[in-house]
DNA sequence: TTAATTAGTGATCGGCCGATAAACAACGGT
DNA sequence: ACCGTTGTTTATCGGCCGATCACTAATTAA
């Protein structure tokens, strides 16, 4: 092989991006090759992958810690919806609807094998974004559900969720997060419906709420266990 | 600083270890060194950490590689009891109890941040023995989940679980996994009692599985959706 | 057309990495 | 007390990493 000017004039004048613009598209080829190489992928590496020399990074970020940390920022931000809360709470529809809608919009934008990956990635290093992250989640998706729950199943919904509500959306929260997991990072083979697994998983959660949580809290451990996390 | 010659027998004697367990030890830390700093940690620190200099690594392994399939394979196998199956099938005892105690034994060895940490990074590396082990949780324990889960409900046991099925005993385990990640990985806060967790987790996939497969299936999707994967 | 500005490159630095070889220290049988 | 064996260290190799600098090429403003 020889030397390999090409791409040099490649394609007819290719237009001198603007610097924001080329910038943007570095972040954004960044994340790709960093959700598949983890973040001890080298700088080499990824600026032959943006047909660039290895310096050139350096214009547009000082340094790799940099890049990086904008690659979490827009993996993070990307997908978040504001619209998600009114939607969990209109009670015009019936829960299961919203629920099920809810997490076809959800995990249409978070099951994906660069965005899982980012994630996961993220999660070991102990980010702070994932914390934030995780709050996030907490606060805005699953508190709301339950209130939803609460409600649907005839109990105040004023208060706050108690640690075990709470723990009961994590788990159903994120048995349906790791359905992605599977699919996209272990590549197994999953249920081919993505619609039909939400579904069950939904109705499995509400069946299970009610079951826990609904009316006669006779049976159930002492208050004491119930506290306010 | 000067030199450090110290831990040069420094307690009483210091029984010379056996090859063997030598190189267990060297195993053991290697795996708490591994889960913390990730598989792309150094040989240096790691023989730092062990007391030992680098290049002394190479004559119980020869490479680093080599090290780091030890640690997996002690790792994955450590947690697997056969005693498990015997356990989900023991039918004179009440499904719910048999699944409470199955995943209070289940997280008792895989909820530590040292075996979860492991387990994610071989994930995100795609490794064969992750495969092996999502197939082994698969065919092990959800099948057999399942069957219990049919039986309960009065419908036929006998043939393998249809794809429907089976996702939905994913979803229900993940969900539990989860609370092992969030709380040793991601370390935030979660239900302080465990076990209520997990009781709460069964109650809700009882009366899911109930709801959804019970009786009537009239009102579910075509069979044609439930494909055997 | 020319000068100033910006985009991109080649060469290179110090540092850390995995791995090797040779020297040295500790032990165990006789 | 000796010597062979095994365990451990010191010194070092080539290679890749992130980062810097001086330089050239392309674009824009005059």
């Amino acid at each position: 092989m020889s030397k390999k000017p090409a791409s040099k004039r490649a394609r007819t004048k290719q237009r001198r991006l603007s610097p924001d613009e080329r910038r943007q598209e570095f972040v954004a080829k960044a994340t790709e090759f960093f959700s598949e190489e983890g973040f001890g992928g080298g700088t080499r590496a990824l600026a032959r992958r943006l047909g660039v020399t290895q310096p050139l990074l350096y214009r547009y970020f000082p340094s790799k810690d940099d890049l990086i940390k904008e690659v979490y920022r827009t993996v993070y931000l990307e997908p978040m919806d504001s619209g998600w809360e009114k939607l969990l709470a209109d009670r015009s529809r019936p829960l299961r609807d919203r629920l099920k809608e809810f997490y076809d919009a959800y995990t249409k934008v978070t099951f994906s094998r660069k965005w899982l990956r980012i994630y996961l990635y993220s999660g070991l290093k102990g980010l702070d974004i994932n914390r934030w992250y995780v709050g996030i989640v907490r606060d805005k998706i699953l508190s709301r559900i339950i209130r939803e729950c609460r409600h649907q199943v005839g109990l105040s919904a004023q208060n706050r969720p108690n640690a075990a509500e709470l723990e009961m959306a994590w788990v159903f929260h994120s048995g349906i997060f790791y359905y992605g997991v599977r699919k996209f990072i272990y590549e197994s083979p999953v249920l081919e419906s993505k619609e039909q697994m939400i579904s069950d998983a939904v109705d499995a959660f509400l069946a299970g709420f009610e079951r826990v949580f609904g009316e006669k809290e006779a049976v159930r451990a002492p208050a004491a266990k119930e506290v306010v996390i």
